[in-house]
DNA sequence: TAGCACCTATTGTTCAACAAACATAGACGC
DNA sequence: GCGTCTATGTTTGTTGAACAATAGGTGCTA
């Protein structure tokens, strides 16, 4: 939010980059330093990232990457089901939003062959926050991609991006098929399926992990 | 997020009790002097009611109270269809938060008698929160409130809290009992065409306001 | 009236300092 | 050995002052 939030944008950027493993403290100090900003610039990005939720505070303790428990993972999957089936389903026939959707698809295809599964997992951000994009609402869509970035922390949690991505690259297109061949309704309902099985796969990393 | 974020609390408290009128300016010095805090920590909060859309905060011209136009009116419905009809739609027939629900209608009823507006006005935001809260979604309900914070500040903005509220708070115990008595669809219908009325109800207000 | 330089108030940002809470390690008693 | 307490160092919470940078207003000139 200082000048123009660049900071808040590069510590994003290092976050979904998984740079920082989530768990881990951000020392005020330090990054403020690494960052060659000063320390109370640097809180207020945090407050912010906090509010984002890519960011846990603690009164006294400090500020560490988000790590998503299962309880969050299971309320992520929460709120993409509300969001993204119900904006589906209500969109209009033929959003213009859905040649998004579509650059989304292909860049996780061609990014897949390369097997370059980070930019796979951006792609398919990209993909499910063009989704919301069809509600044509601003306020979905950044709370909705907060949420994103925050699932985005729970899969470098569990560091298995590449299967965990793979299978869903062709249910990308198929809901996006639907959408445009048979109708909202039959791709929203595709879709709730889909995240389904996306939630048991996440949920199964975690509990292979070890993991809360 | 100070201490335990009491300032932030105690901001939105004025806030969303009008004291600070949409659209005015909030000095960092005098407020800073107010609340008896540094202009550091005030920056801070300022922060976080930015991230939640209590706020505007426009570089070197600083922050102010949010002043929702009418693109954003109809954005925040927008909102509040997608997520509280889907929520309410899904819901399971006998969640226990029907009983907050029930409650909110109550404590509207109380204050609508007592001419009370901006209690009603509160218990009326209270009664969609109990909604959104049948997700048992955290991030589903955080975002929610701060959605709906803003749609208050809406409705001071065009000063007309009475009437605006009176109607709908029998439509609230409506959906309550059809949610009770009948399925939890049949009450999503029901609220959805509710909050179209609403949203004209308050764009109407907007319209004779002269408001953007 | 339009354009321009100047001035002023406010924000953006930094720094240094201190209080308060926390974490660690060692001393102690059991 | 084990847990508890205390001393110490580290990190955060918060402040006040300072200065740079910008926006907005003022008055001058043409």
């Amino acid at each position: 939010m200082n000048h123009d939030s660049s900071l808040v944008n590069r510590l994003t950027a290092r976050l979904i980059a998984g740079e920082l493993r989530p768990g881990g403290r951000l020392s005020e100090t330090s990054l403020a330093k690494e960052f060659d900003v000063s320390r109370n610039t640097l809180r207020e990005a945090f407050r912010v990232l906090g509010e984002q939720g890519l960011v846990t505070h603690i009164p006294h303790r400090g500020v560490s990457v988000a790590s998503p428990s299962t309880a969050d993972v299971v309320d992520i999957y929460r709120v993409r089901h509300h969001v993204e089936c119900s904006v589906l389903e209500h969109a209009p026939r033929n959003h213009p939003n859905a040649a998004q959707m579509e650059a989304a698809v292909e860049v996780a295809e061609k990014s897949a062959a390369e097997e370059n599964w980070l930019e796979v997992g951006t792609a398919n951000m990209a993909f499910h926050n063009a989704v919301v994009s069809l509600s044509d609402s601003r306020r979905l869509m950044r709370s909705f991609s907060n949420v994103l970035a925050e699932l985005r922390l729970a899969f470098l949690k569990v560091e298995v991006l590449d299967f965990l991505h793979a299978p869903f690259i062709e249910r990308n297109r198929e809901v996006l098929e639907v959408y445009r061949t048979e109708s909202p309704a039959a791709a929203a309902a595709k879709l709730g399926t889909y995240l389904g099985d996306s939630e048991r796969q996440v949920l199964g990393a975690y509990a292979r992990a070890g993991q809360d």
